[in-house]
DNA sequence: GCACCTGGTGATTTATCTTG
DNA sequence: CAAGATAAATCACCAGGTGC
């Protein structure tokens, strides 16, 4: 790549990471996993021949990456249709903002404190649902620190953030597009027929949209969290471009019928 | 451009399914 | 229900890509 745009591999790294936020390497993985994680969801196919399709060589890699980046094994992210369960992100529905929004944590802690803003979108037409989260990495991976769901624009609460140094990062996704989250993928759908072996499967994953359709994402921080320091933190979301690097966590069902389980009242 | 850390490999272990 | 087969996860090591 770095030969191809006639720079050295050093100057070509710099440039990239800039651009993009990762080193060409670590994009490369993270294209590779999100493809991966639509496959997982959409297919029926082996997790070994998911692995092999997505360019890795070794099962084994394969695993331990997805599941240190995405949350969960690839086995239970299938099993769970795609989607981080609620019950695994504390789930206590209509606690912050006049009960609009749900909020929770990943794990216990020591001092706690809340993070508030208002949530809104660049693009006109866009007022669904969002899904705000902490990581502590500049690129999130695995589970969130603390999290919170909104049914659209407008004030926005993380409760119980632990001490530390987070960054935000949220997303959301087109209603029409049928699934929320980072997938971006056909809902169950257009990879359902795909077979192992043969020319028809990899003419299948090519055909899969790129990971960045029909999202929309905003990146904050880093966030300092002091105990007791409520902070303010306004999210802006803007379209998701292709020189974003894929989300990688697992991220709750935010499709209407499974936020209306979750307390949530429609949009509008 | 060098040092070191990250990611890939493959062996091994564990989990799950199948069959008798 | 046990044994064998198969799939998936874990782990240690190493090469090369990345950070400085």
């Amino acid at each position: 790549m770095a030969r191809t745009a006639m720079y050295s591999k050093f100057h070509f790294t710099r440039i990239f990471q800039r651009v993009t936020g990762l080193t060409p390497g670590r994009f490369l993985s993270a294209v590779r996993l999100e493809k991966a994680k639509q496959l997982l969801a959409a297919t029926q196919l082996m997790v070994t021949d998911i692995s092999h399709l997505v360019g890795y060589s070794s099962v084994g890699t394969f695993s331990s990456r997805f599941t240190y980046n995405v949350g969960m094994s690839p086995t239970l992210y299938r099993r769970f249709g795609g989607f981080l369960p609620w019950s695994a992100l504390d789930s206590r529905p209509a606690i912050a903002e006049a009960g609009r929004a749900s909020s929770g944590r990943a794990a216990p802690g020591r001092s706690r404190t809340v993070i508030r803003g208002n949530l809104s979108y660049t693009e006109p037409g866009w007022d669904g649902p969002a899904f705000i989260g902490l990581f502590g990495e500049l690129v999130p991976r695995g589970q969130p620190v603390a999290w919170s769901v909104v049914d659209g624009p407008g004030p926005y609460a993380i409760e119980d953030v632990p001490e530390g140094v987070w960054h935000l990062m949220a997303c959301a996704q087109q209603h029409d597009q049928g699934r929320a989250g980072a997938h971006g993928g056909p809902a169950n759908g257009a990879g359902r027929s795909a077979h192992r072996g043969g020319h028809a499967m990899f003419h299948e994953v090519r055909s899969w949209p790129p990971h960045h359709q029909g999202l929309s994402v905003a990146a904050e921080g880093p966030i300092v969290v002091r105990p007791g320091l409520g902070r303010l933190a306004d999210v802006r979301m803007r379209p998701m471009t292709l020189l974003d690097p894929p989300i990688l966590p697992a991220l709750p069902d935010m499709r209407p019928g499974a936020l209306l389980a979750q307390g949530f009242r429609p949009a509008g």
